[in-house]
RNA sequence: GGCGGAGUGGCCGAGUGGCUUAGGCAAGGGCCUGCAAAGCCCUGUACACGGGUUCGAUUCCCGUCUCCGCCUCCA
C-alpha cells in the first residue's frame, strides 16, 4: 500500500502522488502571532511535522512551507494596548510559537515566511486579479469578487447563497459576499505601498503569495486546522485559481484540541499555553499525548489523559533504556508491517502507536527471558518506529538540557548510596537497604532492582 | 437557516458486516522479587436510542435524541 491521505476538496482518501517526481511540498498555515501559543495551536504543527516526517522517511525531499502571519487586526490591538510597537509584539509572539514548535520536536520548516516580507508578490497577484476582472479597488481597499468565481464555496462545502453575511455591510463592495484582499491605510497603522493606495495585506491574500512565491503555481499539500477550511482556505483557492495558478493538490485539516467540551480559544479564556504545560510534563509526553489519537478527531484535554499518555510513553522508553542498559546501545532498525500500514492510511498514529507497544510487550518478553539477541531487535525497532513518530526516547533532542555538570555529582554520590545499599541486601541486612532506600526517594531519586541491578530514575511531579 | 463532525467497555482512544477480546491507562487475580518497582500472563465483553436491510450489524439504510465545529478573527 501506499501513503493515501484524506483530502478535504474531494471529501476522501486518494492515493498521495506528488507532483514532481520524489520531492513533496507542502504549504501549513502556522500562526497569527498575536499571543502564545497553546495546545491547540501546536497540535497542527505537530501533525504537519509527522506527514512531513512520513514522506521524508519514504524517500521524498519534502520543502515545509509554514507562514507567520505578523500584522493583522488583533496585533495591532493587542500591541496598542500593551503600549508597544505592533513589530514588537509581532517578533516576541513569533519567538514563542518557534521555540514551542522546537520543544516539541517539530523539524524546522524549509522557511518560516513572514506576511510583512511578501507585499511585492501580493502586489503582483492583484494585479493578476484586478486585470482578470476578479478583483476591484474600492474605497483604498481591494476586494477579491466571488461571483466572477464559479468554483467558489467548493472546498468547503458552503453554498454561497446560504453563507450569512457579516454583521457590517460595507458600501464600498459590490456584493457583500466579495473578501477583502487589501486593506487601506488607517491613521497610525503600518502601510506599504500599492499601486491602488498604501495599506496593508488582508489574510487572505497573504497565504496564496507566499506559497506560490516557493513552491511554484502548482504544488502538494495545503494543511491547516478545521476552522482554516472556510473562508480562508476558500477564498486562497478562489484567488490563486482565479489568477490562473492551479495551486494545492490535496487539502489536509487537523481537528481540535477542546477543553470542557469547547474549541480552545482564547477568547473562551480556556486556553493552556506550551509554556505552562511543559511545567508539568516533559515535551515529549505532550507530543506522545497530541499525536496519538487521529489528526481528524477531536482531542478533549484533561489533565488525567494527559498523564495517562505520559505513563504510556514512559513504559516504550523504560522498555528501550533497559534494553541498552543490559545490552548496549542500539540503533534503529526497522520499521514493522503493521506500522508502515498504519501511517499510509492516512497517518493512523493510532494503530502505529499500538503497533510499538506491541513491539515493546514482544521485547520485554524477551527480556525477561533473556533472548538479548530478539530484546535488541525489538528496541532497534522501536527506536525506529518512535523515530518516525518524533518520540525516539533516545533521540538528541529529548536529552534534558544543561543536566551533565549536576547529573555527574549527582550520579557519583548516587551511585555511592546504591553501593552501600547493595553491601547491605547482600548482608541480608533488609531494614539498612531498605533506609537508603527511602531516602533516595525522598530525595526524589526512585531505585528499581532488576537482574542487571539497581536502576534509578528522577521521580517526577 | 446552510455545511460538516461526533456519541464505543471505569477512563483515554482505534476499528470492522460474523475471531481485532486494537493499543494505552486504571482495577482485580497470578508469576517473578527479600520487599518494592518494573515486566509478563489472565480477567472484565462495550459500541446513544428506535426501526429497517441481512443468515448475521457496533459496523449499511431511515428516523430520534444529545454534543460539537464552521458560516465573523481563530490551529
Amino acid at each position: 500500500m501506499t501513503l493515501h491521505l484524506y483530502d478535504t476538496a474531494t471529501r476522501s482518501q486518494r492515493e498521495f502522488r506528488p507532483l514532481r517526481a520524489a520531492t513533496a511540498s507542502i504549504y501549513v498555515c502556522g500562526a497569527t502571532v498575536q499571543g502564545i501559543p497553546h495546545i491547540g495551536h501546536v497540535r497542527s504543527g505537530l501533525n504537519f511535522d509527522l506527514l512531513r516526517r512520513w514522506l521524508g522517511h519514504g524517500g521524498l525531499d519534502v520543502t515545509l512551507v509554514r507562514n507567520v502571519t505578523d500584522i493583522d487586526d488583533k496585533i495591532l490591538t493587542k500591541a496598542a494596548a500593551a503600549g508597544r510597537p505592533w513589530w514588537e509584539w509581532s517578533a516576541t509572539h513569533e519567538r514563542a510559537f518557534e521555540t514551542a514548535y522546537t520543544d516539541l520536536g517539530c523539524l524546522p520548516p524549509s522557511i518560516a515566511p513572514r506576511a510583512t516580507g511578501h507585499v511585492t508578490q501580493m502586489v503582483e497577484l492583484m494585479r493578476r486579479l484586478i486585470d482578470g476582472g476578479h478583483a476591484y479597488p474600492a474605497g483604498g481597499d481591494v476586494y477579491f469578487s466571488v461571483e466572477s468565481f464559479p468554483g467558489y464555496g467548493e472546498l468547503s462545502g458552503q453554498r454561497l447563497d446560504k453563507v450569512e453575511q457579516g454583521e457590517h455591510a460595507n458600501e464600498c463592495k459590490h456584493d457583500q459576499r466579495d473578501f477583502t484582499l487589501w486593506k487601506a491605510a488607517k491613521p497610525g497603522e503600518p502601510s506599504w505601498p500599492t499601486p491602488w493606495g498604501a495599506g496593508r495585506p488582508g489574510w487572505h491574500l497573504e497565504c496564496s503569495a507566499m506559497a506560490t512565491a516557493y513552491l511554484g503555481a502548482e504544488f502538494d499539500i495545503h494543511g491547516g486546522g478545521e476552522d482554516l477550511k472556510f473562508p480562508h482556505h476558500e477564498n486562497e483557492r478562489a484567488q490563486s485559481n482565479a489568477a490562473g495558478d492551479p495551486f494545492a493538490r490535496y487539502w489536509l485539516h487537523n481537528d481540535w484540541v477542546t477543553m470542557a467540551g469547547e474549541k480552545m480559544s482564547k477568547s473562551l479564556g480556556n486556553v493552556v499555553s506550551i509554556p505552562e504545560m511543559l511545567r508539568v510534563v516533559r515535551a515529549v509526553e505532550l507530543r506522545y499525548y497530541l499525536i496519538t489519537p487521529h489528526y481528524r478527531s477531536k482531542i478533549e484535554y484533561s489533565p488525567a489523559a494527559l498523564s495517562d499518555a505520559a505513563t504510556a510513553y514512559k513504559r516504550i522508553e523504560s522498555f528501550v533504556k533497559r534494553v541498552v542498559q543490559r545490552t548496549g546501545s542500539v540503533e534503529p532498525s526497522v520499521l514493522c508491517a503493521e506500522f508502515v500500514a498504519a501511517l499510509d492510511d492516512d497517518l493512523g498514529t493510532p494503530a502505529a502507536v499500538g503497533a510499538v507497544h506491541n513491539i515493546v510487550r514482544e521485547g520485554n518478553t524477551a527480556l525477561d527471558a533473556g533472548d538479548d539477541h530478539a530484546a535488541r531487535g525489538a528496541a532497534g525497532s522501536v527506536r525506529a518506529m518512535t523515530g518516525v513518530l518524533g518520540l525516539d526516547p533516545l533521540a538528541d533532542m529529548w536529552a534534558v538540557e544543561g543536566e551533565s555538570g549536576h547529573r555527574a555529582a549527582m550520579n557519583q554520590l548516587v551511585e555511592h548510596m546504591l553501593t552501600e545499599r547493595e553491601r547491605a541486601r547482600s548482608a541480608r541486612d533488609f531494614a539498612a537497604a531498605d533506609g537508603l532506600r527511602d531516602r533516595l526517594l525522598a530525595a526524589g531519586i526512585a531505585v528499581e532492582d532488576t537482574p542487571d541491578g539497581p536502576q534509578w530514575t528522577i521521580k517526577e511531579d
